[in-house]
DNA sequence: ATCATAATTAACAAATTGACGAACTCAAGT
DNA sequence: ACTTGAGTTCGTCAATTTGTTAATTATGAT
């Protein structure tokens, strides 16, 4: 299990676009500091900080190695609960559709082009770009929580839908709890909103929005995205 | 699907013991031989067989993803038939076992271990080392083909131990078809022993052995390798 | 406003990689 | 016995990486 994950991590980071904020996100999932991280492998912080900045292009694959097992190694000696809930139970297509833009999308247009409505989140925040979105029903992310693994494609720069939202508390529970914030969130079609929601948004300083068409509507939309 | 195949390479080629092999296998798996793969590269056939040999002991992840893009193209360009061989099906726990050694171990030795009787095989081979095995149920192994993909774990130094055969010729003619083959093949209790499949046991020199013990049984005195 | 912590950046020495080319081994054919 | 193709080994060298120290800039929390 644990070998699986350093393979899928290694991979991940040697594949991605930025291997930098792949390193990244992995080093915010397993909950710890540049300074940590960079202690578990007996160099100074500016060495983590140099790959994840990208400032070396190519790192070797021994340091992805040490990289991922340190972060591996590291929680099984806290009791391995991160990597056990990367594995936890199936996966069942809580994902509807995730998908990649190759260049940056202003917020702000997204919005616009889905019709959303937004419920939190301040100006300055919607002209900055994102890179992808994921579509995932938010019951099935939430009891299969390993989902959060493979919620953020390649870079967290991204907007996140929930269909089958209530009142949409969980699903902002959830992204709380997780290390990993994506900059929108969008809910499908929600009953009501919960108050709570809207404070957890702004604590976290994401842009909280709804919209009233349905998954299909939005995929079409989201196609002419590049 | 050719994303999550090149992850997986470049996962496994990080994380193995000889990033080199691991190189070399898929690069057999893909048919290609050194002097292809250096020109999809647009390099001298020399570096790739110094990656190969591990010469360079922690190459960059820009070479890996160069090389595992390569190959997934090359095969695009071909129809893609290996890329989408490798997610054929449900893998339906073909696999029955699949550990690696720490240590070589003679052939010869396994082969008393388990009480085989050797069908093909001549001297010289029997005195080298393996590093690992994998026990398949015959049937299933052949009808998911994919399963081939996670047959050979770190090492095609291996045995391959296949349960349920009759003849022993399905098992042998998946194996010469399949560009990566095992030192040792295995039957476990097989109902008699088709002369094809000695004779390309010897075409493809690997030893050919059959025991009477069970997969119970193998497994329990395989433990005690190391 | 201030203090601490986390993260980023620059400048630099030593080690390693990435690539080439030439010479060499090893089988398989013919 | 000779040839061809595939793979291996190795000296060479410019470009890059690895890691250090030290200074600088966020980001939060009180």
């Amino acid at each position: 299990m644990q070998k699986q994950l350093t393979r899928r991590m290694a991979g991940e980071i040697v594949i991605s676009e930025k291997p930098g904020d792949t390193l990244k996100k992995w080093r915010t999932i397993f909950k710890l500091s540049q300074k940590n991280l960079a202690s578990l492998l007996n160099v100074k912080p500016s060495v983590v900080c140099d790959f994840e900045k990208g400032r070396r292009a190519s790192p070797g694959i021994g340091t992805v190695r040490k990289f991922v097992e340190a972060m591996v190694e590291y929680d099984k000696a806290q009791g391995g609960k991160i990597v056990s809930s990367m594995f936890a139970k199936d996966n069942n297509n809580a994902v509807y559709d995730i998908r990649e833009f190759n260049t940056g999308t202003a917020i702000s247009k997204l919005i616009k082009d889905i019709d959303g409505e937004i419920l939190s989140g301040n100006k300055d925040i919607l002209e900055r770009p994102i890179y992808g979105y994921t579509i995932v029903d938010s019951l099935k992310a939430i009891t299969t929580f390993n989902v959060f693994g493979d919620l953020y494609g390649w870079s967290n720069e991204r907007a996140i839908f929930f269909s089958g939202v209530h009142y949409g508390r969980s699903p902002m529970i959830a992204i709380r709890a997780h290390p990993v914030k994506p900059r929108v969130v969008i809910y499908i079609k929600p009953k009501t909103i919960d108050k709570l929601a809207t404070k957890l948004a702004e604590m976290e300083r994401i842009v909280l929005v709804k919209t009233e068409l349905d998954e299909e509507e939005i995929v079409t939309i989201l196609k002419k995205f590049n």
